[in-house]
DNA sequence: TTATATGCAAACAGTTTGCATGGGT
DNA sequence: ACCCATGCAAACTGTTTGCATATAA
């Protein structure tokens, strides 16, 4: 009955009002990166006692608690999403906005290993890969084309 | 007497207004990642006839040009350099602020095989990597600090 | 019951823009 | 002379906040 994001903000001995639970039940059935409004949207649908102002404000508390994760894309407004183990990184397709998530331990590594080399321990760090999805290749007729699945997560 | 931006901006076909040779020119001195509020600082300095408006429309249009990158290092102002030859990324000292640039081909390429990976040709991407000083490793005594420093460029 | 969460609208920060004026070419 | 660039202030966008009210614990 209660949301895997809602079960976490009980974890932590939030209040649970209603309009929490609501977002919180949201950003649990996201599959995607949305943004506040987007948020708001899918909430007040759900229950339309709910302004803005509390969706922004359940987001950053979410966030400082760990439970979200808050990304920028570009397009200016911050994007959400839950708390995973493991760092991955994103690729926006520049054609559609759509995000692909992906993982790399060699990268993990290789940055790690920058910031020693220059002296620091690495706190964060932030990846985006913006791309275009390669015209099917001319060379391989049938050959199938790999499947880089929205949402899913690739690793490598 | 033309700064090295402004000489760009002749390249390039622009009206060389006051302002705007003003503006090129504090951005070819900069060493650092300025934001839109320091330039118009810095170039009111030289010519009080000047409107941060103008800035912001100057740094757009160059960027435009290709003639400056925004860079977005958090903290909700775009900050801007020159475009340089090669791309680098940049570290950035999350106590003093400070950002170091540097170079890295092995992630260049790391990236671009990930993109292709995943199906996509890389357009842009974005990097930054937070970090805090180490401090002195307490092992080497009087051994040299290594000299990561500000504003020059590490090559690996 | 009591502290905390909410709605609303006003405040904010960074950035853009409409319009009349000024200035390169 | 012409068109583009500028200044100014108002507009806009995303986000935060003050205050009175509502609500979970």
């Amino acid at each position: 009955m209660e949301s895997r994001i809602g079960r976490m903000c009980i974890e932590r001995g939030l209040k649970m009002t209603g309009q929490r639970r609501v977002i919180a039940r949201v950003l649990s059935e996201a599959q995607d990166h949305p943004d506040v409004e987007e948020l708001y949207r899918r909430a007040a649908q759900l229950d339309s006692r709910i302004s803005v102002a509390t969706v922004y404000r359940t987001v950053r508390l979410l966030e400082e608690k760990g439970i979200l994760e808050r990304r920028d894309f570009g397009g200016g407004r911050a994007r959400y999403e839950a708390t995973e183990e493991g760092d991955h990184y994103h690729l926006i397709d520049v054609e559609t906005g759509k995000v692909i998530e992906f993982e790399d331990k060699e990268h993990a590594e290789l940055i790690r290993r920058i910031a020693r080399d220059l002296g620091f321990d690495l706190v964060s760090h932030r990846l985006e890969l913006f791309a275009r999805r390669r015209p099917a290749d001319a060379g391989k007729d049938t050959a199938a084309t790999p499947p880089a699945r929205t949402g899913g997560r690739s690793k490598r």
